[in-house]
This record gives structure tokens, C-alpha cells and sequence, in this order.
DNA sequence: CGGATACTTGAAGTCAATCAAATGAGGTGG
DNA sequence: CCACCTCATTTGATTGACTTCAAGTATCCG
């Protein structure tokens, strides 16, 4: 079986979600160890006790809470599946470089992209009310992750009221994330959409230490106008026009924001 | 001071969820009894063991589960405010008669309806993770409630799966309606929004035992607007299309369904 | 280099927002 | 009980924005 096989899953394969589900506490490592086998990315072992292992604010003040209980994972290929819809639900997970969308598949066979996340983002979170995750998770570039099996995670925020209150903040969080959505779809304008997403970009993207000005896009503008809820087109006719006006330079997938101010105006009626 | 100002609550007035946030276990039935005090609605007491109090599917199977946490409130009048967004989070309210809105302020003073909740719904389940109520909630009709203070739900839940399980139902509950909404909001097509809207409420109405054909809307043509992202004006016209389709019968806020199947596909493509 | 995919741009049509006005329903006071 | 007021709702006409269909250009990857 390749890897492709093994990722991407088909009639009887299992994503690599699945497999954390039904692993308990004590097979997580070996589980970790056999996702990677015979693939073209080599295991080179568990990193339990890593803390670079997690974002920073996921430490508590002796800098280990989530540390030890996470699985350091290589970095996976761009268009890998991290788990599906409905798979079941066994770990979260932590980015720690790269990006990720998650979507959920329609009955027509058409996906919905619900969101868009990177370093030092948590993933999966939302499966723990219904044992099964909510989207499918999909790398869009070469992404490092670290699986945090939930039950040890649960184990420990039985006693640990720090932990217990991150998993409610992180769900909190997810919840916000669908309110976002929701204000930017009943936004009627394409250009205030879009305008919306680059400010929620480059504010994600700073917070996080990086450039406030610009960055790469890591997903398509097919896959940025799913998000907004808008055609192809129009998501680019809207990123040329905001280019044209001054505010953004566009090249290709490379942003540029020129007019911070004139971005954030239009993009605050989506937040009115 | 009279109802109408305590219960919408004013520069310093505080709204009936904040007086219930603030109280411990042991009050609880206190400020149970001072909520009404000088009210029009005579405060009859605490039926504190009420089976009644609560919907059947909140019941364990001894039948009292959450009925003895809860209190069995009388009668709220139309257009009354339950909690408000940011009030501190102390209590969830079951539905037991009429119905209930959800919105959240924006900045500009407008409001966004995110969902309308009716008998044996439960609402203010979201504000646990941030202490804090997400949303406003404001009684459409006249209105009877049970209030279940958290702090007692969750000690039974520390030792009571079944309703630990119910609490994370809840919580999934509330996720699965924004993804709803979502869905909607994303539907090009007015007429598909309003029938999707048609056909969830029917089926949340029939699901509970009332009629699969017909019903009365408890909201305005504006507030149901309001919640598809649509203007009053394309609603009605939508209702009005609908009508002249012979999908629906529509007089004034009664809703008769005729051709389910014709409405159910419409509706479909919010869904596919 | 060549094929495939991603992206941009153009033209035309459709549909919802907007502005405007009329009608209907509900409530109030005489 | 009716006149009157207010607010909710419907309906009409117009405008503008987004989608759709179509073609051309750029980029990526073997």
C-alpha cells in the first residue's frame, strides 16, 4: 500500500484519524509509528516530551501541560487528509507549521470550505461533542502537525482546571470561527467578502509574529471564493479591484497590503 | 419600578440571565423569586420536583433527571429579554411553550438573528465555554420557561453520563445550527432560502408533535429576513412566489404547506 | 517544452436591493 | 363601534451587482 493509498482515503481505507480513534491511551505511539510506515516521509520517532512541540499558549507555567501528551509528527505533503466527516473522533490536533482548510462534503458531491487554519492553530476540537468529527481536514502546503490524543487529554483536565479551561476556550473559539462565517455570508457585498478575508488574514497572520503586511495565500481563489460564498470570478475581479484602488498588491498568490486603513473600512461592514 | 424595566434592561438594569449568573446553587431559588417581584405575573413558587417543567427527551429513565434541577417558571410576556449578549452565563432555559429569537448586537446597532427556538428547545447552552452568554434572547410570544442553573447540571453531570452525554448533545445542537445557517446564507437563490426556512420549521414542529402542514410564524416578515440575509421586501415577494407556485398557502403569518415535495426540493438545494 | 491547471478578463443576463407607494392589520381613544 | 394612527406587509419599477458563459493568459510540474 503507498501512501497516497493510505492518506487519501478510499472505499475501504481509513484516514489517519480513524486510526487515532480506536487507539487508546497506551497504542498511541505505536499507532504513530505506523502511520508513517513504508511511506515516503520517514517516521524518525515519537517526540513525547517535546515543547516546541505545541504553540506557546497552549503551555502552562511550567511550559509542559499539553507538551507531554503530544505526538510530534513529520511534516505531511500538501493535499494530505487529516481526518474526514464523520470519522471518528480520537485526537486533536496542532498545527505546527503549514495550513489547513476544512470543509464539509454536500450531498452533491460539492465541498463547503468552513474554514482556513494555520501554525498554531487546534483542529478537530468540534468532534468531541458527537464522538465524530464535524469537516474533513485537508492540508494545503507542506504541514507539520501534533496529534494530542483526547483521551489523555481529558484524563489530565479532570484535575487540571487550566486544561479544562483551554478545551473550552478552543470550543469557544470554534464557535466564534462559525459566527465569523456567518457575518461575512450576510455581507452582501463581493468586495466587502473579500476585504474581510485579507484583514482576517494578516490579523491572523501577525498575531502570530509574522508580517502584518503581507503574506502567501496557501489555497486557490476557487477555494477562497467557496469560503466567501462567492464565484471564482468574482473573487478575483474583487482582488483586482481592490489592487486597482491602491489597497492591495496582488501577485499571483503573494499579498500585499497597501492601504491598511481602506482595507479594514471596507472590511468592517462585514463586522458592523 | 415596573416589569418593563426590569426586564428590558437599561443603562443600569440588570437583565433576569444576570441575576440568575450570579447566583450560587443554594440561591438560586431566591433570585427565582425576586425576578418577579412587583411584576404583573404574580410569582407562584418553585416547583422545583416539576416533571412537567421539562421536554421528555431531557427525562432518564427514573423520569427526573433534570426535572428537579429545574425551576418551573411562569408565563413571560412577548418581546421579553431572557439574557443578552455578554451577560455573565449562570443557567440554561428549556422551552416550554412559544417561542424565542436569538440575535447578537452589531456595532452599527442592528441586530443578527442567528435562530429561532421553540417548545422543548433549550437555549443558552453556548455561553458555558466563556462564561458568557453568546447571544441575546428574546421571547417572540407569550412564552413559558424551566431554568436549569448550570452549576447544579454540571455537578450531576460529574457523576451522571447520561447527563454529561446530554450536555454535549446540547453543544453539538447549537454547532449543527450555525452550519445550518450557513448552508443558507450561502444559497444564491432567495426562493430557495425561504423554502429551506419553511421546511425547517415544519419539520421542527411536526418532529414535536404538531401539525406536518401547517403552522402559525411567531416572527415578523423583517425578523425572518433579518435571519436569511435577506430584505423584508424579497421575503414577501419569495412567500408571495411561493404561494402563486401553489407550494404554500400564506395568510399573514399562517403557513400552510401544499406541495411538500415541490417545497422539499427547493429547499434541497440549501442542503445538497 | 508541453500539457494541465489556475487565474484573469470580457459580455450578457438574471436576480435581489433599493426606492416608492399602496394596502392591510392591530391597537387606541373618543 | 368607529375613526384614526401606526406599523407590518405587499407590490411595482428601477438599478446595480453577481453569476454565467466564454476566451485568453499565466503558472506549475512533469
Amino acid at each position: 500500500m503507498d501512501r497516497a493509498d493510505f492518506l487519501h482515503r478510499d472505499a475501504s481505507g481509513k484516514s489517519l484519524a480513524n486510526r487515532y480513534g480506536k487507539a487508546g491511551a497506551k497504542s498511541t505511539v505505536d499507532d504513530g509509528r505506523s502511520f508513517h510506515k513504508g511511506g515516503e516521509i520517514p517516521y524518525q520517532g515519537v517526540d513525547i516530551a517535546s515543547l516546541q512541540c505545541l504553540p506557546d499558549h497552549l503551555r502552562d507555567d511550567f511550559g509542559s501541560t499539553w507538551g507531554e501528551l503530544a505526538i510530534h509528527m513529520n511534516p505531511l505533503p500538501s493535499r494530505t487528509k487529516i481526518f474526514f466527516e464523520d470519522d471518528r473522533f480520537g485526537a486533536i490536533y496542532a498545527i505546527r507549521s503549514g495550513s489547513i482548510k476544512k470543509s464539509r462534503l454536500l450531498k452533491n458531491g460539492k465541498e463547503q470550505i468552513v474554514g482556513f487554519y494555520f501554525a498554531k492553530d487546534i483542529v478537530g476540537i468540534s468532534g468531541v461533542a458527537s464522538q465524530r468529527y464535524t469537516t474533513t481536514a485537508e492540508t494545503l502546503d507542506t504541514t507539520a502537525l501534533c496529534i494530542v490524543p483526547f483521551k489523555l487529554l481529558e484524563e489530565k483536565a479532570r484535575n487540571h482546571v487550566a486544561t479544562k479551561r483551554k478545551l473550552f476556550e478552543l470550543f469557544a473559539d470554534c464557535a466564534e470561527a462559525d459566527q465569523k462565517l456567518i457575518r461575512i455570508l450576510r455581507t452582501k457585498s463581493a468586495d466587502s467578502r473579500v476585504a474581510a478575508f485579507i484583514v482576517y488574514m494578516v490579523n491572523h497572520f501577525s498575531k502570530r509574529g509574522l508580517s502584518d503586511n503581507h503574506f502567501r495565500l496557501p489555497m486557490s481563489r476557487k477555494e477562497i471564493a467557496n469560503y466567501l460564498g462567492l464565484t471564482m470570478e468574482t473573487t478575483s475581479r474583487s482582488l483586482s479591484r481592490l489592487a486597482n484602488d491602491g489597497m492591495l498588491q496582488v501577485d499571483n498568490r503573494e499579498i500585499r497590503i497597501i492601504d491598511r486603513l481602506g482595507i479594514n473600512n471596507l472590511a468592517g461592514v462585514c463586522f458592523i
